[in-house]
DNA sequence: AATATAAGTGGTACTGTGCAACCTAACAAG
DNA sequence: CTTGTTAGGTTGCACAGTACCACTTATATT
């Protein structure tokens, strides 16, 4: 018989809570939303930038992404868009009143459905283009770092499935896709790739109307489906 | 000014814990190591096999890592295997003592460095195949799911990355790695494009051995870097 | 020495991408 | 009405990487 048997529940529990990043696109320019810490010097980081966020309510979320749903309603006032968990961060010293963990997500909201809501609770929200890196690299926490995650998921994720597209209202222009693309890669994209790419998936579906923009008009699409991306082939000798 | 301002620490604390999906290959099939839990009637999913995991020690472990790695020591005497979180999943249901979340880890050793630890708590570990679905579909909690998670991203993480490696004993030959692929995936893997493919990221590194296993003999690798597996390229228009 | 077998190499067909030229539908200027 | 301009959309060719299959090489066995 061992010495000491590990309690059957532990003593001390952590904190715990969601922490989301939550990217649109503005001006041409991938944005995130940061809200100020309060400034009540009573709390930790006043009155900095961090993610939205917020410890689980045991009594109030049945799940974890629950909670991240609630906390987007609450600052969006969007209760339907593409969320995907990061992944989580726990240690003792990540928050001063003690060990936590939280749970990164992110979420792509079209920048036409952007509402933002007089903070509940007073608190001052705005988006942040990524260029900032003044800003974005000086986050309350260890939020710059969760942020830098849930960064490089999305430009992980973006080379192989349409996840810029929940980043376009609907309906969208290929054209508009397409620089949908080019904004979160940071990059060119090949225009006539580009387009056999996309409809190698049957993701899209044509609205049959086109939009004028002043020059030839351009096909007009919606996405099949609203919940999840279509993901483009990999390659490991799949067997034909 | 709201009726109901939040608190600013939560009033009750969710429980917290950290399961592994740790995986080898025995006999030619991918095996994962369970545990079952204790006969004692006072505990949920009494003698049930469960995945091997924990709750956080608050005091003990650093960050939810150090915890993952400790259960992971005391299970198997492995100390330094590939470590991969795959998320987590947290609901008021999925534990009869309470709100809960537990962090998913997946990770894979070489089938030699296998000794399994007799259980600190007595408790009765052993390796089953991924064949055998009766056990895996019927495990306690909602670990059935949590396993599934980990084979999925174990799967889709083999057809663009090096991580079969890291369930090869060292030095391996290069037949011997792409029985692991072929193990992993499930499927046949054509001998050539994958020796194209492997050496056109330069990861392993030839020792100079050979093994004699009764025909011509084949050459012997070991990894180049422990800690991390190597990427096969991605393709969507990088500008040549 | 002949044979069997697994390791390792090379070559061709095919497929998807990169690139660039071209066609097309609208508007605007004269 | 004609012509130029511009952005959307299409086509075709060169190239690279893969699937497939045939071939060579090194060892043990008979």
């Amino acid at each position: 018989m061992p010495t000491t048997l590990p309690p059957a529940l532990p003593a001390e529990r952590p904190l715990v809570s969601v922490d989301l990043a939550i990217f649109t696109v503005r001006a041409d320019r991938l944005h995130v939303l940061l809200v100020r810490r309060p400034a009540d010097a009573s709390e930790p980081f006043p009155h900095q930038w961090a993610l939205p966020g917020g410890f689980i309510q045991v009594g109030r979320d049945q799940t974890l992404e629950d909670c991240a749903r609630r906390k987007l309603l609450e600052k969006t006032g969007i209760d339907s868009p593409y969320l995907e968990q990061v992944g989580a961060v726990g240690s003792a010293t990540r928050d001063p009143r003690g060990w936590s963990v939280t749970h990164v997500y992110f979420a792509l909201i079209p920048s036409d459905d952007v509402v933002l809501q007089p903070g509940a609770n007073a608190s001052e929200a705005q988006w942040h283009p990524l260029i900032e890196q003044a800003v974005t690299e000086s986050l309350a926490f260890d939020h710059a770092q969760l942020l830098s995650q849930a960064i490089e998921r999305l430009h992980a994720k973006v080379e192989y499935t349409s996840l810029p597209a929940f980043l376009c209202p609907e309906p969208f222009t290929l054209p508009e896709l397409q620089r949908s693309y080019e904004i979160v890669l940071d990059r060119a994209v090949e225009k006539s790739a580009f387009r056999k790419r996309i409809f190698a998936q049957a993701f899209l579906e044509e609205t049959g109307e086109t939009r004028i923009t002043g020059k030839r008009p351009a096909a007009l699409y919606r996405l099949r489906y609203r919940d999840r991306p279509a993901y483009f082939p990999r390659t490991f000798s799949p067997r034909s």
